[in-house]
RNA sequence: GCUCUCAUAGUUUAAUGGAUAGAACAUCGGUUUGCGGUACCGACGAUCCAAGUUCGAUUCUUGGUGAGAGCACCA
């Protein structure tokens, strides 16, 4: 439509070219939005705004100019010139209403569109270290990204949804040996577990399968356990070298076989907690990508000899070194350590040319805000390997507080008080907690509000908008209790009957829900869609209650409306599933608490 | 100290550089016995401060103020 509107003004342009009123070599872009006002019609340009300063006339006499040319057209029923300048283009009502049949027709294909033109890109998110359960924190990355994901695949791109598993590092070695040292306390010999050690009971859970499955067999003494080991913090040592002696003991006490025993059942068994977690989520993955697979393959390496051919590395202080400040970065970063070790950035920049090499054009990564360091760095990494920085897009989701009872609940891993993305699950629902994490811009700190995610009333936007979907399908349940009949093919004919202002806005609404996916799809921002629909549930449900929908004899009237009820229902249920919510048929189930 | 993000009604917040800054909650006042009142209608009420760019600024630039975060041969 919005074409065809350009056509029309390209027309009047070339007219007014012609007959001298405009220069020959003007070639303004014509641009048309969606009106935030149904008093100013449907879309409108700002044209003559744009053209004031090059034509040195004023906006409204370029606008009267432009419309007075504008050839008549069918699907137009009114231009008008309107506030500094704009033309405001009305359509008419038969053309708008033709979204209704559009939407019955096309159900939940409604709304795909090109938008991506099909480029082929990966997202990644989430990402938490498996070294422990998936907390609240990660919630709104794993929503974000979710919700995200879809509506870009809606909107044309092809997206694959990757978790990257940071399974290699030295986080890991903590977590192994965090294992190994409650196992040996299961095995009755005493230890002081490490200040910097993981402190929570899975691990001790973890450490009772280690047992279970190879009972003593991996038990050492004390006495060997500490061995050169310096100091811990709370002995007024360094918690991190004291970590580190520990580390090195239970590799050599274990054999590197049996230590991968230990570490194998430690990560496998968070992975798979975190991956259920997610699952239940409805947060999928398309794949898992091993930090591991970069190291034992060539990746690192070649990633790390594509930087020096470039000239980008260097030596200092025994360590190799990438000039990340070549590239705009405060500092310049240690690919390769002193000891030999290659660095997380190491790994960080062949994952980047990986995901390169596996053929995707653009790589998406979604970080929480304590991440925002490394943008300049992924930046200069991308530099370095000669991939365009512009193929790469950070995105940065603020935090979330969690608020009981008005108040702010406190967590941090240190107090061990920490809630897991599962409680929450259990505690507000699926539903509540997807749609609650992206309800808000991404970049705005959100509270998300327990006490009203778990509340059945109208406050609860999740909740809001499940009813108006759920009050659709009861008046269609209703319908044969009154002996009427739902016929699209009469509704459909008679849509010229959905003629008073209500209806006239539920209609506009859906309209629009094109433009807000490729908006939402645009500005990476979900919450567009989800205010959308709160929006749509809204409008619908004041239709409703001034208006009978079902309960009309008038066989006409009636089905007009329903049709207009069913589109209504069809995008809230899409919109709702993109956004990883369920759309209920009824909000009173029987299985409920 | 340096860098990044954010700042809008009492509260939580929306607004590709555009028209009268849009909602929800709270507060106050209403709803013809109704296809589900788990709903609807109305009122009150806001762009942190100061310059600049622009025909036009909540939006862009600069400087303040305030909040959060990041600044490792850690992951």
């Amino acid at each position: 439509m919005i074409k065809h509107l350009q056509e029309l003004l390209e027309k009047a342009l070339e007219d007014l070219k012609r007959n001298g009123e405009f220069p020959k070599d003007l070639s303004p872009e014509i641009i048309f939005e969606r009106t935030k006002s149904k008093e100013h019609g449907d879309f409108a340009t700002n044209l003559a705004l744009t053209l004031a300063k090059p034509l040195k006339k004023s906006p409204r006499d370029i606008a009267q100019l432009l419309t007075d040319n504008l050839i008549e057209s069918l699907h137009v029923s009114k231009v008008e010139v309107a506030g500094p300048g704009f033309i405001n283009f009305f359509l008419t009502e038969n053309c708008r209403r033709q979204v209704i049949k559009q939407i019955i027709k096309q159900g939940d294909e409604f709304g795909d569109n090109a938008y991506g033109k099909n480029k082929k890109i990966t997202v990644e998110f989430v990402s938490a270290n498996p070294t422990g359960p998936l907390h609240v924190g990660h919630g709104r990355g794993a929503a974000y990204g979710a919700s995200l994901s879809n509506i870009l695949e809606k909107c044309g791109y092809n997206v694959q949804r990757e978790y990257y598993v940071n399974d290699n590092g030295r986080q890991m070695d903590i977590l192994a040996t965090s294992v190994w040292l409650r196992y040996v306390e299961l095995c009755g010999q005493p230890v002081v577990f490490p200040d910097n050690g993981y402190q929570g009971d899975y691990i001790v859970d973890i450490a009772r399968i280690v047992r279970k499955k190879y009972g003593d067999k991996f038990l050492h003494t004390s006495h060997e356990i500490y061995e050169g080991v310096p100091a811990d913090e709370k002995s007024g040592g360094d918690k991190e070298t004291h970590i580190d002696g520990l580390i090195s003991n239970t590799k050599s006490l274990l054999g590197k076989k049996d230590y991968n025993k230990v570490f194998q059942i430690a990560l496998n068994d968070i992975l798979s907690g975190i991956k259920q977690d997610l699952s239940k989520f409805n947060v999928n993955y398309d794949s898992w990508f091993s930090e591991k697979l970069l190291h034992s393959g060539d990746t690192v390496d070649r990633a790390l000899k594509i930087l020096k051919d470039n000239n980008y590395l260097y030596e200092k202080d025994g360590a190799i070194w990438f000039m990340a400040t070549h590239f705009g970065d405060d500092l310049d970063r240690v690919v390769i350590r002193e000891n030999g070790q290659k660095t997380y950035f190491a790994s960080d920049v062949a994952y980047l040319l990986n995901k390169f090499e596996r053929g995707f054009e653009g790589a998406l990564y979604l970080f929480g805000a304590d991440h925002h360091g490394y943008i300049a760095r992924m930046k200069a990494a991308a530099k370095g390997l000669g991939i365009n920085p512009d193929d790469i897009e950070i995105v940065l989701t603020q935090f979330a507080n969690l608020i009981e009872h008005g108040e702010k609940v406190q967590m941090g891993t240190r107090s061990g008080k920490f809630v897991t993305l599962s409680q929450l699950i259990d505690d507000v629902g699926v539903d509540a907690a997807r749609f609650f994490y992206v309800m808000r811009s991404h970049d705005q700190h959100l509270d998300f509000d327990l006490d009203l995610a778990k509340s059945q009333s109208n406050e609860n936007p999740v909740f809001y908008i499940q009813y108006a979907h759920a009050r659709i399908c009861r008046v269609f349940e209703k319908l044969e209790q009154e002996a009427l009949q739902y016929n699209q093919e009469i509704g459909l004919a008679s849509l010229n009957l959905l003629d008073n202002d209500s209806e006239h806005d539920l209609t506009r609404l859906l309209s629009s829900y094109p433009e807000i996916l490729t908006a939402s799809a645009r500005t990476r921002s979900p919450h567009v869609l989800a205010n959308y629909l709160r929006e749509l549930a809204q409008s619908f449900h004041s239709y409703y209650n001034e208006h009978k929908i079902g309960k009309l004899d008038d066989e006409s009237l009636r089905n007009a409306r329903l049709c207009l009820a069913k589109a209504v229902k069809v995008i809230i249920a899409n919109g709702l599933k993109m956004l990883g919510a369920s759309a209920p048929e009824s909000m009173f189930s029987e299985d409920k608490d």
